[in-house]
DNA sequence: CGGTTTTTTGAAGATTGTCAACGGGAGTGG
DNA sequence: CCACTCCCGTTGACAATCTTCAAAAAACCG
């Protein structure tokens, strides 16, 4: 089954949008500023190729390739973009959200990672895995292009310096996996919340964080519910550990837990 | 913080021993069986990295080139091979089982994989991401060889082929990782643990599945306890979803839940 | 066999999920 | 601008689940 989430390799030497965010749901996706620019560049290129940081290191002659295997859609929010047992192959967001969602047999929707543009999905599907579970949902109006299963290996084969980029981007995925497994393992909720607030704020010299999705969505991501979700926010901040600056901003007060 | 599991790579076309297993806690590992013709192997060719997945498939010249960048070692049950922030650089196990833990702030170990023969760890160091917390510790007595971050850096750039081979490994654990996350992200504990005992059971025609390590490193690995787990075992063998062969062998009798 | 570790079992208390109700904010349409 | 709806977050109460601590039983290892 599934898949992997994808997200901007993390030690691009010059990716244009910056990619150290650390592990959020979101695969790291650029300010919507860098957004404007690429969609600008697109336009007068033509290669939507270009924006994602695994082809972007590219020769220019191989991005023409890439591109002619590419299949452009775009999608409105709520569109499902991919079900299970669909047509096998790689997703790539050109621009917009998406999210990844797995069903549980009781038909709860669970989240797994929320792509933003140049986040990609899908490379276990080039290596024959199978989807049974995985849905890929437009979160916003998006453009999204599919590349085959069969022809990115192709070009995977073709191309050596694409296996090093994906290979790159295979393991920041990885390390975002890892993390999140981190946070799961706890057995108190609380600690999880913890966990995954102190990681969103590394990096931010004032410690505040923006909360990226839904307490719902978080619930999911963090394997509990989103009423258990409020009340440890609210046990955290009447702990001093956090501090709420509005509703969707906190300021983390103690890293170490 | 973090570095990945490996595996064997799924589908290689001509891996000695089988590797479908599905996703234990375990890196797929050989059996004993294989160990020994492996072992021998290595004493007619002295070369040990011809055991590995990801390097088999290379030419021998490039094994031999690669084979003096590697530093051997045997280690004996419980010695630690590797500790948070030592040199960096990617783990193989020649043969015989490690450990891959981290240590909560409060001191508990939480197995994150345990690595048999032709497994490794270590992608994400060579990709100059940090080790803050994950410990490698000998499970039995083995042998390891370890390359440095800066040495298999070289590699990769120089054999694309490697790039490839590491990429289809590093999915493969990436498959892993989502999968052990779909057992963390169930509320209930009883969920965990069919799901990843069914999982176990995949590829087994008769169901029958051998428990690979203690009910104590399961327990950390699915985020619950020892108690828990056993708890939880009698529940499902009560309630007729598995049934106790012995002390390490359940049958699993419905494997969607 | 003796010593050590793991598993099982019990009981108590804490944590968490569930169900239900309420309030607020965003968006819609009049 | 207001009424309306819908969705999300909050809160309360209760039941179920889980962790913890302790102790006994079983399995493991040399």
């Amino acid at each position: 089954m599934n898949h992997s989430q994808l997200h901007h390799t993390p030690d691009a030497t010059h990716t244009p949008c910056a990619a150290h965010e650390v592990h959020e749901i979101h695969g790291t996706h650029c300010s919507a500023k860098d957004k404007e620019q690429k969609k600008q560049a697109t336009r007068q290129q033509a290669l939507c190729v270009s924006h994602v940081p695994i082809f972007r290191s590219l020769s220019y002659e191989s991005q023409v390739q890439i591109e002619h295997l590419v299949h452009h859609k775009h999608v409105q929010r709520e569109d499902v973009i991919l079900s299970p047992h669909d047509a096998k192959g790689m997703l790539i967001v050109e621009n917009g959200q998406v999210r990844v969602t797995r069903y549980t047999t009781d038909g709860k929707e669970h989240l797994q990672t929320v792509l933003g543009s140049g986040d990609h999905v899908g490379e276990s599907w080039l290596f024959g895995h199978s989807n049974d579970d995985t849905f890929i949902i437009a979160d916003k109006s998006s453009d999204v292009c599919f590349i085959t299963a069969e022809n990115f290996h192709n070009l995977l084969v073709r191309m050596p310096d694409l296996s090093f980029q994906l290979l790159k981007a295979t393991v920041y995925a990885n390390n975002q996996l890892q993390r999140q497994n981190s946070y799961l393992t706890r057995t108190r909720v609380k600690d999880r919340v913890m966990a995954y607030l102190s990681d969103l704020s590394v990096g931010k010299e004032n410690g505040i964080i923006a909360v990226p999705v839904s307490w719902k969505d978080i619930a999911t991501f963090l394997g509990t519910t989103a009423e258990t979700i409020s009340r440890t926010i609210s046990a955290l901040a009447s702990e001093r550990r956090i501090e709420k600056i509005d509703n969707s901003h906190y300021r983390i007060l103690k890293s170490r837990a």
